[in-house]
This record gives C-alpha cells, structure tokens and sequence, in this order.
DNA sequence: CTGTACTGGGGTAATTTGGGAG
DNA sequence: ATTGTCCAAATTACCCCAGTAC
C-alpha cells in the first residue's frame, strides 16, 4: 500500500498554528526555527506545520511536566 | 537519479499540488512561472506536474528536526 | 453538443519572512 | 531565555472572467 509520508498529511499555516496556541505568528516561526516543532517549506519559503504533530503539542501541554 | 523521462509518470493539476502544500493553485501556477518546479502543459495551455518532482519537493523541503 | 469543475491571467489585500531592539 | 512588536520585502490568497478538461 502507499506509504503514508509527508504527503498524506494535512498542513497548516503558521498563522492557524499561532491561533491555536494564541501566541504570535512570529513565535510560531522562532519555535520552528529551534527546531521544536517540525516544518516544511514551500517553494516559496513560507512554513507549513504538520496538523498532526500540533495537536500532539497540544496534547503534551494539557499534563505538562516541566521538565 | 537524474533528470529522467519516465514514461509511467502520473501527472498531477494545480489543485492537487496545491493541496499537497496547502497553498492556492495560483500559487502552484507561480511556481511553474518562476521555474520553482517543473510543468507540463497540456494542448490547452493547462499545466500538468509530475507527482515524483512533487513529493521529491515535500520530503526535500521538510526541515525540522535540528534539536 | 451540453454541462460542471477546474485552470490561466491580471490585479489587489492579507499573510509570512527575516532582522533588530524592548 | 521566551515572547510581542516595528520595519521592509517577498510570498501567498482572493477577486474577476474566458477557455480548457472531461
């Protein structure tokens, strides 16, 4: 069967991510350049943020254990 | 690997790119327009991309990962 | 040939990027 | 150390309508 990779999921923009956390864009866009959140760019250089690895950050947040 | 012909190539349309890196077809046109990736056009002037140079973008533009 | 959906081109807002400073 | 804001430039999104795809 197909392999699932990148391409089967479904992409946000930095500014749908930013509303979900209610942080700014830019935070968004630093925490991707940290490497703390995955990203994929488009031809163009604007990031899209995997739907599915956000909710799974959100999900961390809720029993957050301050490492 | 290298800039081969396959004949078994499927072809992909503006839309489906477009989905693939939640982006505009318009955008996907652009693209094409500025060289960013390759397009066929079809006798009617549509443009048509090849599905290997797409996903070969995705996974090659997927930066994340650094720490 | 008819009909629906999608695409191409142009033009104009909105978003995103990157750096710098608070 | 993390975040929010300011700036200029680039990229992208949405509007129109005629033509193509099937």
């Amino acid at each position: 069967m197909t392999i699932t990779h990148e391409a089967g999921e479904r992409l946000m923009t930095p500014g749908e991510v930013a509303a979900m956390f209610r942080v700014d864009p830019k935070t968004v866009t630093r925490w991707a350049s940290a490497g703390r959140i995955g990203s994929i760019r488009t031809p163009g250089g604007h990031r899209r943020f995997r739907e599915s690895e956000v909710r799974t950050l959100l999900d961390g947040l809720t029993s957050e254990a301050h490492r």
